[in-house]
DNA sequence: GGTGAAACTTCTAATAA
DNA sequence: TTATTAGAAGTTTCACC
């Protein structure tokens, strides 16, 4: 596939599907005084080279009683015991990212629970993988979230 | 808003969209042996009672050349300041989430960069703000993500 | 590259069960 | 709560710039 470089009439359909995947092609080419067809031609572009790989709800979990997040770095005996306890952690409901890093902790990873007791649950889980030394929670006493959209913009502009 | 608990019916239209926002309604009601309008009087209802929030594309940040995660904890001089704080650097492109937490660091965030060297650019923009006395910083040298999809049926075992 | 229009598919809301 | 229906709206293709 060819190096495909997006440019200004691109950024703006994804800025308008960023926010809302189901923002009607005819309704974007108005916006941007083209024709729906080639809305249409673009995005399959994007999604061809692989740029877009999808799309997904937006939900609101603290609604559905799950706003308890924290973060969980953890100590290992040995490093080569990494992948192994990364495929343990997979394995455990509630933990949404597990990252092998480098610094202070072997893996580090965030859980979304209902609450304290929840989470106490899932943390225990992770201390009884074989290979886990201890662990160290970091609760979330505050989210701010820099949204796609920022992110995408910070992107186009730096690209450009 | 009267408490909305859903049902498998509706367990199963979202697994289907947190998969792709466009599925057609008509694909989800086939598959469910229901209508197509009630596929869209249920994703309507759980619009409203604010359980779906909207939706947004996946995009692939690495294809942009940007495949340099890494997470920042932050110290301060005095947990007083860490409104003013977080808002800075709420204000730093390349920010992606930060949180303010118990445990070692006040502030703890995630970036994502190009390479080392932008990473580097992001974390001095970090160090520079008012009040931040230092920062470590953990490199991710792996992601694994545990998908939406598994998060729900998670959420939606323990539910019922 | 893009357009515009035709052909096709999906959405939506009202009605009825 | 669900099904049916039909008009409105959106998507996709294609011949032609």
């Amino acid at each position: 596939m060819a190096k495909f470089k997006l440019d200004d009439t691109d950024h703006k359909i994804l800025d308008m599907l960023i926010d809302n995947t189901r923002t009607a092609f005819t309704d974007i080419a108005k916006k941007l005084g083209i024709s729906a067809g080639t809305v249409h031609v673009r995005v399959k572009k994007m999604e061809d080279a692989g740029f877009i790989t999808g799309s997904s709800l937006k939900l609101d979990y603290e609604k559905l009683g799950y706003s308890f997040i924290a973060y969980i770095g953890v100590f290992l005996q040995k490093t080569s015991q990494t992948q192994f306890v990364m495929e343990r952690i997979n394995e455990i409901p509630f933990v949404t990212v597990a990252h092998v890093t480098t610094g202070k902790f072997n893996i580090f990873c965030k859980i979304r629970a209902k609450d304290t007791s929840h989470a106490k649950n899932i943390i225990y889980q992770i201390d009884d993988i074989e290979g886990v030394t201890r662990t160290e929670t970091m609760i979330s006493l505050e989210e701010s979230i820099n949204d796609k959209k920022r992110l995408m913009h910070s992107i186009f502009k730096d690209i450009n």
